[in-house]
DNA sequence: CGATTTTGACCGGCGC
DNA sequence: GCGCCGGTCAAAATCG
């Protein structure tokens, strides 16, 4: 076993000092080291661009699918530890047969490029751009130090997404969504739907939409992480046992 | 009738 | 500055 590294993006402008932003990692799984995912690709989604790399789907076999299932499903629904994994419940059995995951990387925000720009010369110049191409892991950790532009502070939630084989459009992940908004993406003639969680208090949200160039696929991208488990109940949990007990 | 979806307005960042 | 574009708001419509 070694170590899969989940990467989320975190991005904090630190509250006093006004000049440093750090990009935080998730955190660590088992990965079995007799298993390799297929390479990390380029997302050629313009609306995606900077926040994560998609993977090749077809190359995945059916253990680093299985694998990438319960990754997922403990990703959004337990992001912040990994212990208390039986009463994890995986939605991504049915309908949506989960095929690539991909985990971000560089990110480009909503506030221009000097952010990325700034991350990739600091990763191709640091330590860590080894990690890109070692096979067990999915997504690489470090934490950057950079300079912060001028003015207001900002904060971007944690993001991440995958793509997933799914006639369905939104994937059930065991929490409740209130949709607020969609918009008629360019190129194509699929339109994506902007969500939020209905919890009081809790402000993550996820978007749908599908790929341009296949649109047998969804792309899901969560934002921010959940202060509360699923409020759904878990009535059959059972069902998802055989995903969810691949590797515990 | 409360909750959710629909859908155009609105808004801020960015490129020209 | 202006227009485009991605994202959000919110009022009306629809759902259950």
């Amino acid at each position: 076993m070694s170590t899969t590294n989940i990467v989320n993006h975190h991005s904090l402008f630190d509250q006093e000092q006004d000049h440093e932003i750090h990009m935080q990692t998730g955190f660590n799984i088992p990965f079995p080291s007799n298993m390799t995912l297929p390479p990390l690709g380029n997302c050629h989604d313009q609306s995606l661009k900077g926040i994560s790399a998609i993977t090749p789907s077809s190359s995945l076999s059916p253990e680093a699918a299985n694998f990438a299932q319960t990754l997922l499903a403990t990703a959004i629904q337990k992001p912040r530890q990994f212990e208390d994994l039986n009463d994890l419940t995986s939605s991504f059995g049915g309908a949506g047969q989960l095929l690539s995951l991909n985990r971000s990387r560089g990110n480009s925000w909503a506030w221009g490029d000097q952010v990325s720009d700034c991350l990739m010369s600091k990763r191709s110049s640091g330590g860590d751009d080894h990690h890109h191409h070692h096979n067990h892991h999915i997504g690489v950790s470090s934490t950057i130090k950079m300079k912060k532009m001028k003015g207001r502070r900002k904060v971007r939630e944690p993001r991440f997404c995958f793509k997933t084989m799914s006639d369905v459009d939104v994937l059930d992940d065991g929490y409740k969504w209130r949709k607020y908004g969609q918009k008629v993406v360019k190129n194509t003639q699929h339109p994506r739907s902007y969500y939020r969680c209905t919890q009081d208090n809790c402000r993550v949200k996820k978007r749908v939409e599908r790929l341009a160039e296949d649109p047998r696929m969804v792309i899901t991208t969560y934002e921010g992480r959940h202060a509360h488990s699923p409020s759904n109940e878990l009535e059959d949990s059972q069902t998802h046992s055989e995903l969810t007990n691949f590797f515990w």
